[in-house]
DNA sequence: CGTCTTTGACCTGCGC
DNA sequence: GCGCAGGTCAAAGACG
């Protein structure tokens, strides 16, 4: 009983925390959500955004306030005259940077989005050609500045993508922006790695090297048994406790002690519906105490509670690209990829998750990083690229310093990767997402059980703060 | 007293 | 068929 109001208690808590942070969100997208749900915050919020963002409009609005006041003042005072000249031309000078600066920012999202597709229609190809049937496809998100080593052992197949994803990062474009993404696929046998065996850490020893500096990696695999395709993703992250705090309830129903790691293995599932299927396993990484290893399984039968929810919305970007590799793997026309999808909730949008930016050319880039700027865009990240060019909400008023930028940003990006309930959340979300696909794809395409399975690789690696800073 | 954790027994799949 | 290992069940105990 009272175990239970504490429980209410610190979700409620939780509630609090988030409907500000979503309050925040609508102010970085800035108009792209639907305009039914947050209709009322975008009337309040636009008015101000205007004027940073489009220049024109708001930037003529501004002068003409000015030329007014010039007016009214008249030539009662030539001192106050002459201040708002030198006003006047700030505020002139000031519009034709922000337009400037909106223009390249077109142009970063424009070659982005080239790259994208490109990388898509290769990803389609490779598979196309006939791969071994596992595969995994490795996600980084990281500051402008870090460059990951290959390594020397990965196959053609694993440079042929990343070439592609870099070209992106190294077009100068993403670096301004402080973030890269770029995305490997790895050629290789299964390897559960959800499983604490031998072998499978030892497959993933680089990302427990990233772990050191506080990482944090994902692992999910999709099962190959067309009559269960149980999605499973694996987490791998730092935390001190015996669990991680995902905002889901989940009630441990046994422990066992695997083979090759004297760490038990807890089972646990998840309460916050009756029935709900998700299960969980948690053990601690044999390598790294430290180091939690959560593995889920299955999908939730119910919405995810509001704390999930929130922190899950920033995994939305992981699972567009993973969505975008299932869609390949089924697609048989790789260059006709619909952009549904590319991001299939939009066409069949989960009341579990926030609603997504609209896809459009020019908002498309908003919804593949929009979304994952949801967590670090309540610590104003502070980049008017990713809010269309709205920087109302920066510090500086407008004035966007590049350099504190990258360094605020990495150290954002830092915090939330080695933040547990992040990493779980993404964890969460991808695993329902990827659930999700499977059922409508499965519906859609009978051939599709057949596909092979992938195995998918989320790094977000937070010594990229180092690197800036 | 209700809920959750612990823990040994049992079930199942897989390799030999 | 047997043994092994992973996964699950359910009774007992702990806890608030």
């Amino acid at each position: 009983m009272s175990s239970k109001r504490k429980r209410e208690q610190s979700i409620m808590h939780l509630d609090l925390s988030l409907e500000a942070a979503e309050d925040e969100e609508k102010v970085v997208e800035e108009g792209h959500e639907d305009g039914d749900r947050h209709h009322h915050h975008q009337q309040e919020e636009e008015g101000g955004e205007k004027i940073i963002l489009s220049g024109g409009k708001g930037g003529s609005s501004h002068r003409e306030e000015t030329q007014k006041k010039e007016k009214d003042q008249g030539c009662e005072n030539p001192i106050a005259k002459d201040t708002i000249k030198d006003e006047l031309c700030a505020v002139q000078a000031e519009m034709d940077r922000v337009r400037e600066e909106n223009k390249r920012l077109q142009e970063v999202i424009d070659r982005t989005l080239n790259d994208y597709y490109e990388l898509q229609m290769r990803l389609a190809d490779m598979q196309q050609r006939g791969q071994p049937k596992e595969h995994q496809v490795s996600l980084s998100l990281r500051g402008g500045s870090f460059q990951e080593p290959m390594k020397a052992g990965e196959s053609q197949q694993i440079e042929e993508p990343l070439v592609a994803a870099q070209q992106s990062s190294d077009l100068g474009g993403d670096n301004e922006l402080g973030l890269s993404l770029s995305l490997r696929t790895f050629a290789g046998p299964h390897a559960d790695t959800s499983e604490a065996k031998g072998k499978g850490l030892k497959s993933w020893q680089p990302l427990d090297d990233k772990l050191q500096t506080g990482g944090f990696s994902m692992v999910t695999s999709q099962s190959i048994n067309p009559a269960t395709r149980k999605t499973r993703v694996s987490v791998r992250a730092r935390c001190q406790g015996p669990t991680m705090n995902d905002g889901c309830q989940w009630r441990k129903y046994g422990q066992k002690v695997a083979k090759g790691n004297p760490c038990p293995r807890a089972y646990y599932r998840c309460t916050v519906a009756e029935g709900c299927p998700v299960r969980k396993q948690v053990q601690r990484c044999l390598e790294d105490m430290s180091i939690l290893i959560t593995t889920y399984e299955g999908t939730h039968n119910h919405p995810l509670p509001v704390g999930a929810t929130a922190l899950a919305s920033a995994a939305t970007t992981a699972a567009n690209f993973m969505l975008l590799n299932d869609a390949n793997a089924s697609s048989s026309t790789a260059d006709t990829a619909p952009l549904s999808y590319l991001n299939p909730y939009l066409a069949n949008p989960s009341p579990h998750l926030p609603p997504m930016n609209s896809l459009t050319s020019s908002t498309s880039y908003s919804s593949i990083f929009g979304a994952a700027t949801y967590p670090w865009a309540a610590s104003s990240i502070p980049n008017p690229g990713f809010a269309g060019g709205s920087s109302s909400w920066l510090p500086n008023k407008g004035t966007w310093n590049g350099e504190d930028a990258n360094k605020s940003l990495a150290g954002n990006i830092g915090a939330i990767a080695s933040d547990s309930k992040f990493t779980a959340a993404v964890a969460a979300a991808i695993s329902s997402f990827m659930n999700k696909d499977n059922q409508t794809s499965a519906q859609k395409d009978g051939e599709s059980s057949n596909r092979s399975s992938s195995k998918w690789v989320i790094e977000s690696l937070s010594n990229s703060s180092k690197d800036l800073s």
